[in-house]
RNA sequence: GGUCUCGUAGCUCAGCUGGAUAGAGCAACUGCCUUCUAAGCAGUAGGUCUUUGGUUCGAAUCCAAACGGGAUCACCA
């Protein structure tokens, strides 16, 4: 059942039969706060083909609709070109008893397709912090979104698990570990790990070179500065860079690397397990923001895949060799550059390694379409990769996405783990909890007294990671976001506990009406509808285009603000229309249905967010 | 420097496939709990939609330029 196209419908008979017009397709509006009405149409396009203004043409059309014989028009308005009307309450009310008796009434037919989602993909040398949760949390939720119009969804980790990186806290571990645990200690695997990765980067910078040295260094950099950029910040970073490489301790960090390569088992232990405890830490965490893989991927496995690719490539003559051996994609055709794909010495870089691993994913899954949630710092890279898979001729080239994000900012700006404003996951979730529990206590706790200790926790958490979630997933993903640490996340108005609550007081009303025998699942028979009423009616039947439209775009944050309406609504409706203490027994039942659908939605909408809603709070 | 991206109320954000009087939340102010959950509801106040030009009957929205933030342009990942 297709409201709007039941309207738009007879706009189409009204224009034919009026002015002899057939129109093409158009779209409707929701008219303006001040304005009466549930659609609007606009006139100004066919002032022209009917030789009329605005305003006689929306008069026109207005009257025919609703003097037609089976309106659907209860009444309309025009202010200029704009012609408002309002369905017929009828219609609401009809699918409302429909979606009451039919639950699947907002399903979709399975697609038929796979598709695979790739986010979290940490590196295993320090924890998870809050860019990580935003990412996190946009996967996830993209994942139940597209599961929820029927695509067949395989969520995937990549984990970032060799490299210099690790072999950094190796070295320090190896260094100043003394063989110690997390276990000994009573630290989080991850933030152990975490902690001699920082060790690593204090002890490296004591051991700068002699000054003597400076000079020629710096020589050699600006020699070889590729792009003639002389800013005193390039030349810094730059000659630390160079600085480091002479260092003792990052030599040490290079030779690991090396060993691990050649599959030292001594390195390959330490290896294994320093990032058994990085699992274990990052597992914690996963579980407490109730988070799940269907597919992990390590890099270690990874990062030798795609050199066959490299060869494929040239015999397709996608790829081609320059003199010194390295081999190149051409993609000025795409208006990118050229990338190189192997270096010359026939050893591979980060994209041969991506490319490759594109394909074990759809070997693995036989996916038709891949999602890649990666900071927006990567969208070159990406670019790049697609369009080269493209020119593969890749069978899912067409399917490939990346969910680009901007970065969480602190006010002082960036974080940076250098300068510790990392803002920890760990710590950020606990404290969204004990907030959560502070928020309770404070006013709600006599709604709650004959709840056990355990349930209250339960409620706690899903109280403050909602709020988190929440928080997270309200802004677009490719605008940068301001987190500050002062002001605590909302737990008011615009914010995951408002539509938590409301979902709350839904259920209590269920309850309610359980209690009293209320049998409210009858047909119902009530005729004219409140504008709080017909307002939810109404975002409730947007639920599946909302659903539809997020889930094309790759947008967790509609549903967000769908989310936020529909509790809006709710509330509007609770407080406006007495439910129990209604006019009629007719109206008392229709709003416990009202009531029931809606709790609904709010519950399936805020489960697409991967937010729980408590039964009480 | 080239490319991409963002700039909307004091703050955080919606709106951007062109349409009416630009919306929410927070913060401020005013009402409303003997009545189903006040984490709420109703209201007041708050705006040169960065600027300038263009397209159009009509521009926060499209185009161009400027200014300001950010990213990227590695034989790093």
């Amino acid at each position: 059942m297709n409201i709007e196209q039941l309207l738009k419908n007879a706009i189409k008979e009204a224009f034919k039969t009026v002015f002899q017009l057939e129109i093409s397709d158009f779209t409707l509006q929701s008219p303006n706060k001040g304005f009466e009405g549930t659609h609007t149409f606009l006139t100004f396009p066919y002032t022209k083909t009917t030789a009329q203004p605005p305003e006689k043409v929306g008069e026109m059309i207005g009257e025919h609709l609703k003097n037609s014989p089976q309106s659907i028009i209860q009444q309309y308005n025009v202010t200029k070109g704009f012609l408002n009307v309002s369905l017929k309450d009828s219609i609401w009310i009809e699918f409302l008893q429909h979606a009451s008796t039919e639950d699947t009434w907002h399903h979709f037919a399975p697609q038929n397709q796979r598709i695979m989602v790739e986010f979290s993909s940490p590196n295993t040398n320090k924890p998870l912090h809050l860019g990580h949760l935003r990412n996190i949390f946009l996967g996830d939720s993209l994942s139940k979104i597209l599961t929820a119009v029927g695509y067949e969804v395989i969520k995937a980790n990549l984990v970032n698990d060799r490299g210099i990186h690790i072999c950094k806290s190796m070295v320090a571990y190896k260094n100043y570990g003394k063989g110690e645990t997390p276990q000994d200690a009573s630290i989080k695997g991850d933030k152990w790990v975490g902690s001699y990765y920082v060790r690593f980067e204090k002890e490296f910078k004591k051991g700068n070179l002699p000054k003597d040295k400076l000079l020629s260094a710096l020589e050699k950099i600006i020699e070889q500065s590729p792009k003639n950029d002389y800013s005193l910040e390039t030349l810094q970073d730059t000659l630390k860079e160079t600085l480091q490489t002479h260092t003792p301790l990052w030599q040490e960090a290079q030779e690991m690397l090396q060993k691990w390569e050649q599959n030292d088992p001594e390195t390959v232990a330490l290896w294994k397990q320093m990032n058994q405890w990085v699992y274990e830490g990052f597992d914690k965490t996963y579980q407490s923001i109730n988070i799940a893989f269907d597919k992990t991927y390590y890099e270690s496995n990874t990062y030798l895949l795609g050199k066959d690719i490299v060869e494929e490539g040239l015999q397709k003559k996608v790829f081609f060799k320059k003199e010194d051996g390295s081999v190149w994609a051409d993609l000025t055709p795409e208006k990118l550059d050229q990338k190189l794909v192997l270096r010359k010495d026939g050893t591979s870089v980060y994209i041969t390694q991506d490319l490759g691993t594109a394909d074990l994913k759809y070997n693995d899954f036989n996916i038709q379409k891949s999602v890649y949630v990666v900071g927006d710092e990567q969208e070159y890279h990406f670019k790049v990769l697609f369009a080269i898979l493209k020119q593969l001729g890749r069978p899912y080239a067409e399917g490939l996405h990346h969910l680009s994000y901007g970065m969480v900012d602190l006010p002082s700006g960036k974080m940076k783990s250098r300068e510790g404003t990392v803002v920890d996951a760990d710590d950020l979730i606990e404290e969204m909890i004990q907030i959560a529990q502070q928020r309770t206590e404070e006013s709600g706790m006599a709604k709650l007294n004959e709840i056990d200790e355990q349930e209250l926790q339960k409620i706690y958490h899903q109280i403050g990671v909602g709020a988190l979630k929440y928080f997270l997933l309200k802004v677009e993903p490719r605008k940068r976001m301001l987190f500050n640490p002062e002001n605590s996340i909302d737990f008011e108005g615009d914010a995951s506990p408002f539509v938590q609550y409301n979902y709350a007081r839904t259920q209590a009303i269920i309850r309610k009406a359980k209690e009293l025998n209320i049998n409210y699942a009858e047909k119902i028979e009530k005729k004219q509808l409140e504008k709080a009423e017909q307002h939810l009616i109404q975002t409730i039947y947007q639920y599946k285009e909302t659903l539809e439209k997020a889930a094309q775009q790759y947008a967790p944050s509609f549903i967000v603000q769908y989310v936020y309406d529909l509790a809006r609504a709710y509330s509007r409706f609770f407080t406006e229309c007495a439910i129990f203490k209604a006019n009629t027994e007719e109206d008392t039942k229709f709003r416990i249905t009202l009531t029931e659908q809606t709790g609904k939605i709010l519950k399936r909408a805020l489960q697409l967010l991967g937010i729980e809603a408590p039964e009480r709070m």
